[in-house]
Order: C-alpha cells, then structure tokens, then sequence
DNA sequence: GTGAAGGTTCCAACGATGGGAAGGTCAAGC
DNA sequence: GCTTGACCTTCCCATCGTTGGAACCTTCAC
C-alpha cells in the first residue's frame, strides 16, 4: 500500500494494464524503460503508473499506439499548443465515425436480409441467395 | 473471354477477392483445393469463381471465415434450415451492433472533450487532462 | 528447505491482408 | 530459336494489439 517503487504486478493492478502489456509497450518504445531492482525485477514509481494509465485511457477511446506515442509527447510537452491535441482527437473521431458508418451499413443489410427470411425448416433464403449473387434478393418469396 | 478455366488471376478480377486471398483461403481450408493445370497452376471454373464471390460479399458483410465456413455449408446444402441461416446472420448482426456502441461512445466522449478544448496556442488542454486523471474535466477552463 | 506467487525472456498465436523475393511458365514478337 | 514481359509458384515477413505458454529465476512466508 505504501507509494514506494512496485513490481509490475502491483503497477498492472494499479493503472489496469497487464503485466503483459507493460512489458510490450516497454519494448516497442512507447514507455521508457522501467528501473531494474537489484535481481532484474522492473520497478515502477506512482509517477509510472500515472503514465500507464495515461496509456490505457487512451487505448479505451481508441487511439492507436502511434497516436497514444503523440499524445504522451504533447502531455509532457508544457508548451504544446491544445490546437494540436484537438487535431489529433478530432482526426480520431473522424475515423471512428468512418468505421461506424461502415459496420451500420453491414447492420442494415443484414437486417433487411434477416427480416425477409422465413427462418423456419424450409430451405430457401435471401440472405444466402444475397450472398451468392450479390444482389438483393427479389420482392419477396410470394 | 470465354468460361473455360482460368487462372487465379484471372479469377481473382472476376470475384473481386485477391489472388493472394484466394490462395491464403486454400491453405486455411475455407475453399477447397484449386485443380492444377500440367504445370502447376491453379486453374479455375465459373463455379469457382461463384464460390468466391459468395465468400467475398460475405466478408464485405463483416463475417468472420469461420462464420463463412458455416454459410458456405448450409449454401451448400439442398436441405439447410434458412433458421440456421437467419440465426447465424442475426448474432452477427447482434455483435455488430455491440461494437458500433463501443465505437459511438468513444466517438461521443471525443467529441465531448474536443468541444472544451480550446485548440489554439494555450497549453491546457480537457483532453489531455481526461487521458491523465480518467475524470471528465472541471466544468470549464474559466 | 520447500512451495507458492510472482518475476524474467523468448516464441508463437490470433484475423485478414499485403509486400516482396526467388524462381518457373506462357505467349507474343523478332 | 531467343528474349521479353506478364503471369504463376512457394515461402517468409509485416501489420495491429493482445494473449498464452514454456523454461527459468527471485522473493517471501512457513
């Protein structure tokens, strides 16, 4: 409990990032490197878990790793412009809203093909019939 | 021009799916091996290609290969169920629907902090301050 | 000392796709 | 015949973020 250097297990449960996912990102450079206790062990400061989370709340809105790189630059940068950070936030929220798009459109096929099969015993079906010819299937089967 | 076989190249401009898909799709066993011509190239018939397309416009549907191993089943067979069908395509649709709310909210919550951050020169910045505390910002920067 | 819990590194997998190397084949033109 | 270029083959690697496991070492409590 005390605010001293942790393990990483403890820096895991405390910012809600893995173990795992701590050492990841130490290696592909997204976090600097963790000081070593005397057997190797990685220790880490409140000041790292304050970085992880940092991470992980980033990663919970969706930004990339490359992104989240930007972001940590610009929040230990005490003379970035918001401008920028706005940039970056709203560039993501483009391409989130591009991605919905996309999957509401996959949705609303889906369900119109849903919707005009029997879903019973018999065999016939529009969504397959969809599927194979890429056309939506005729008026109905009457 | 004609609808004898052809080769994946050839087939892979009629069904819109990539040679190197169509080979990968061969080798994870979704479709099954492609007949070789004498020297060792895969040849392809109109039913092939048929198949392909079906495979194509379900992953443009977002179906995973493992959903479209099952669809390419029940197409197969004279005696499916279209409830199989119908279900399949439903809980597709559900999980669709399950990410697109995940998407919508990390969008909403961007576009909430984007709306308090000022995005000019000045240095504070909501979202950072978000990405760092995990709480929304203080009502405003006054 | 022994065992559990937790740390270390390294390697592999997921899903779907693309890039590219190194080499064989086929058709056309000369 | 020979060359050229388009096409094919297999194989490995990379992406992206995350997880799992193996093999081994450390710490700590009993």
């Amino acid at each position: 409990m005390s605010d001293g250097p942790m393990n990483i297990g403890e820096a895991a449960r405390a910012s809600g990032v893995s173990a795992k996912m701590i050492r990841h990102y130490e290696n592909i450079g997204l976090i600097s490197r963790a000081a070593r206790s005397a057997s190797g062990y990685r220790r880490y400061s409140g000041n790292d878990v304050h970085t992880l989370r940092f991470v992980r709340q980033a990663r919970n809105l969706g930004f990339s790793i490359r992104q989240i790189e930007e972001l940590l630059g610009l929040w230990r940068n005490q003379r970035r412009p918001s401008r920028r950070v706005k940039a970056l936030a709203m560039a993501h929220a483009e391409a989130l809203d591009t991605r919905i798009r996309e999957l509401q459109a996959m949705k609303r096929t889906l369900r119109d093909l849903a919707a005009h099969c029997h879903g019973d015993e018999r065999p016939e079906c529009p969504i397959l019939e969809r599927l194979a010819t890429g056309e939506p299937p005729g008026e109905r089967i009457r």
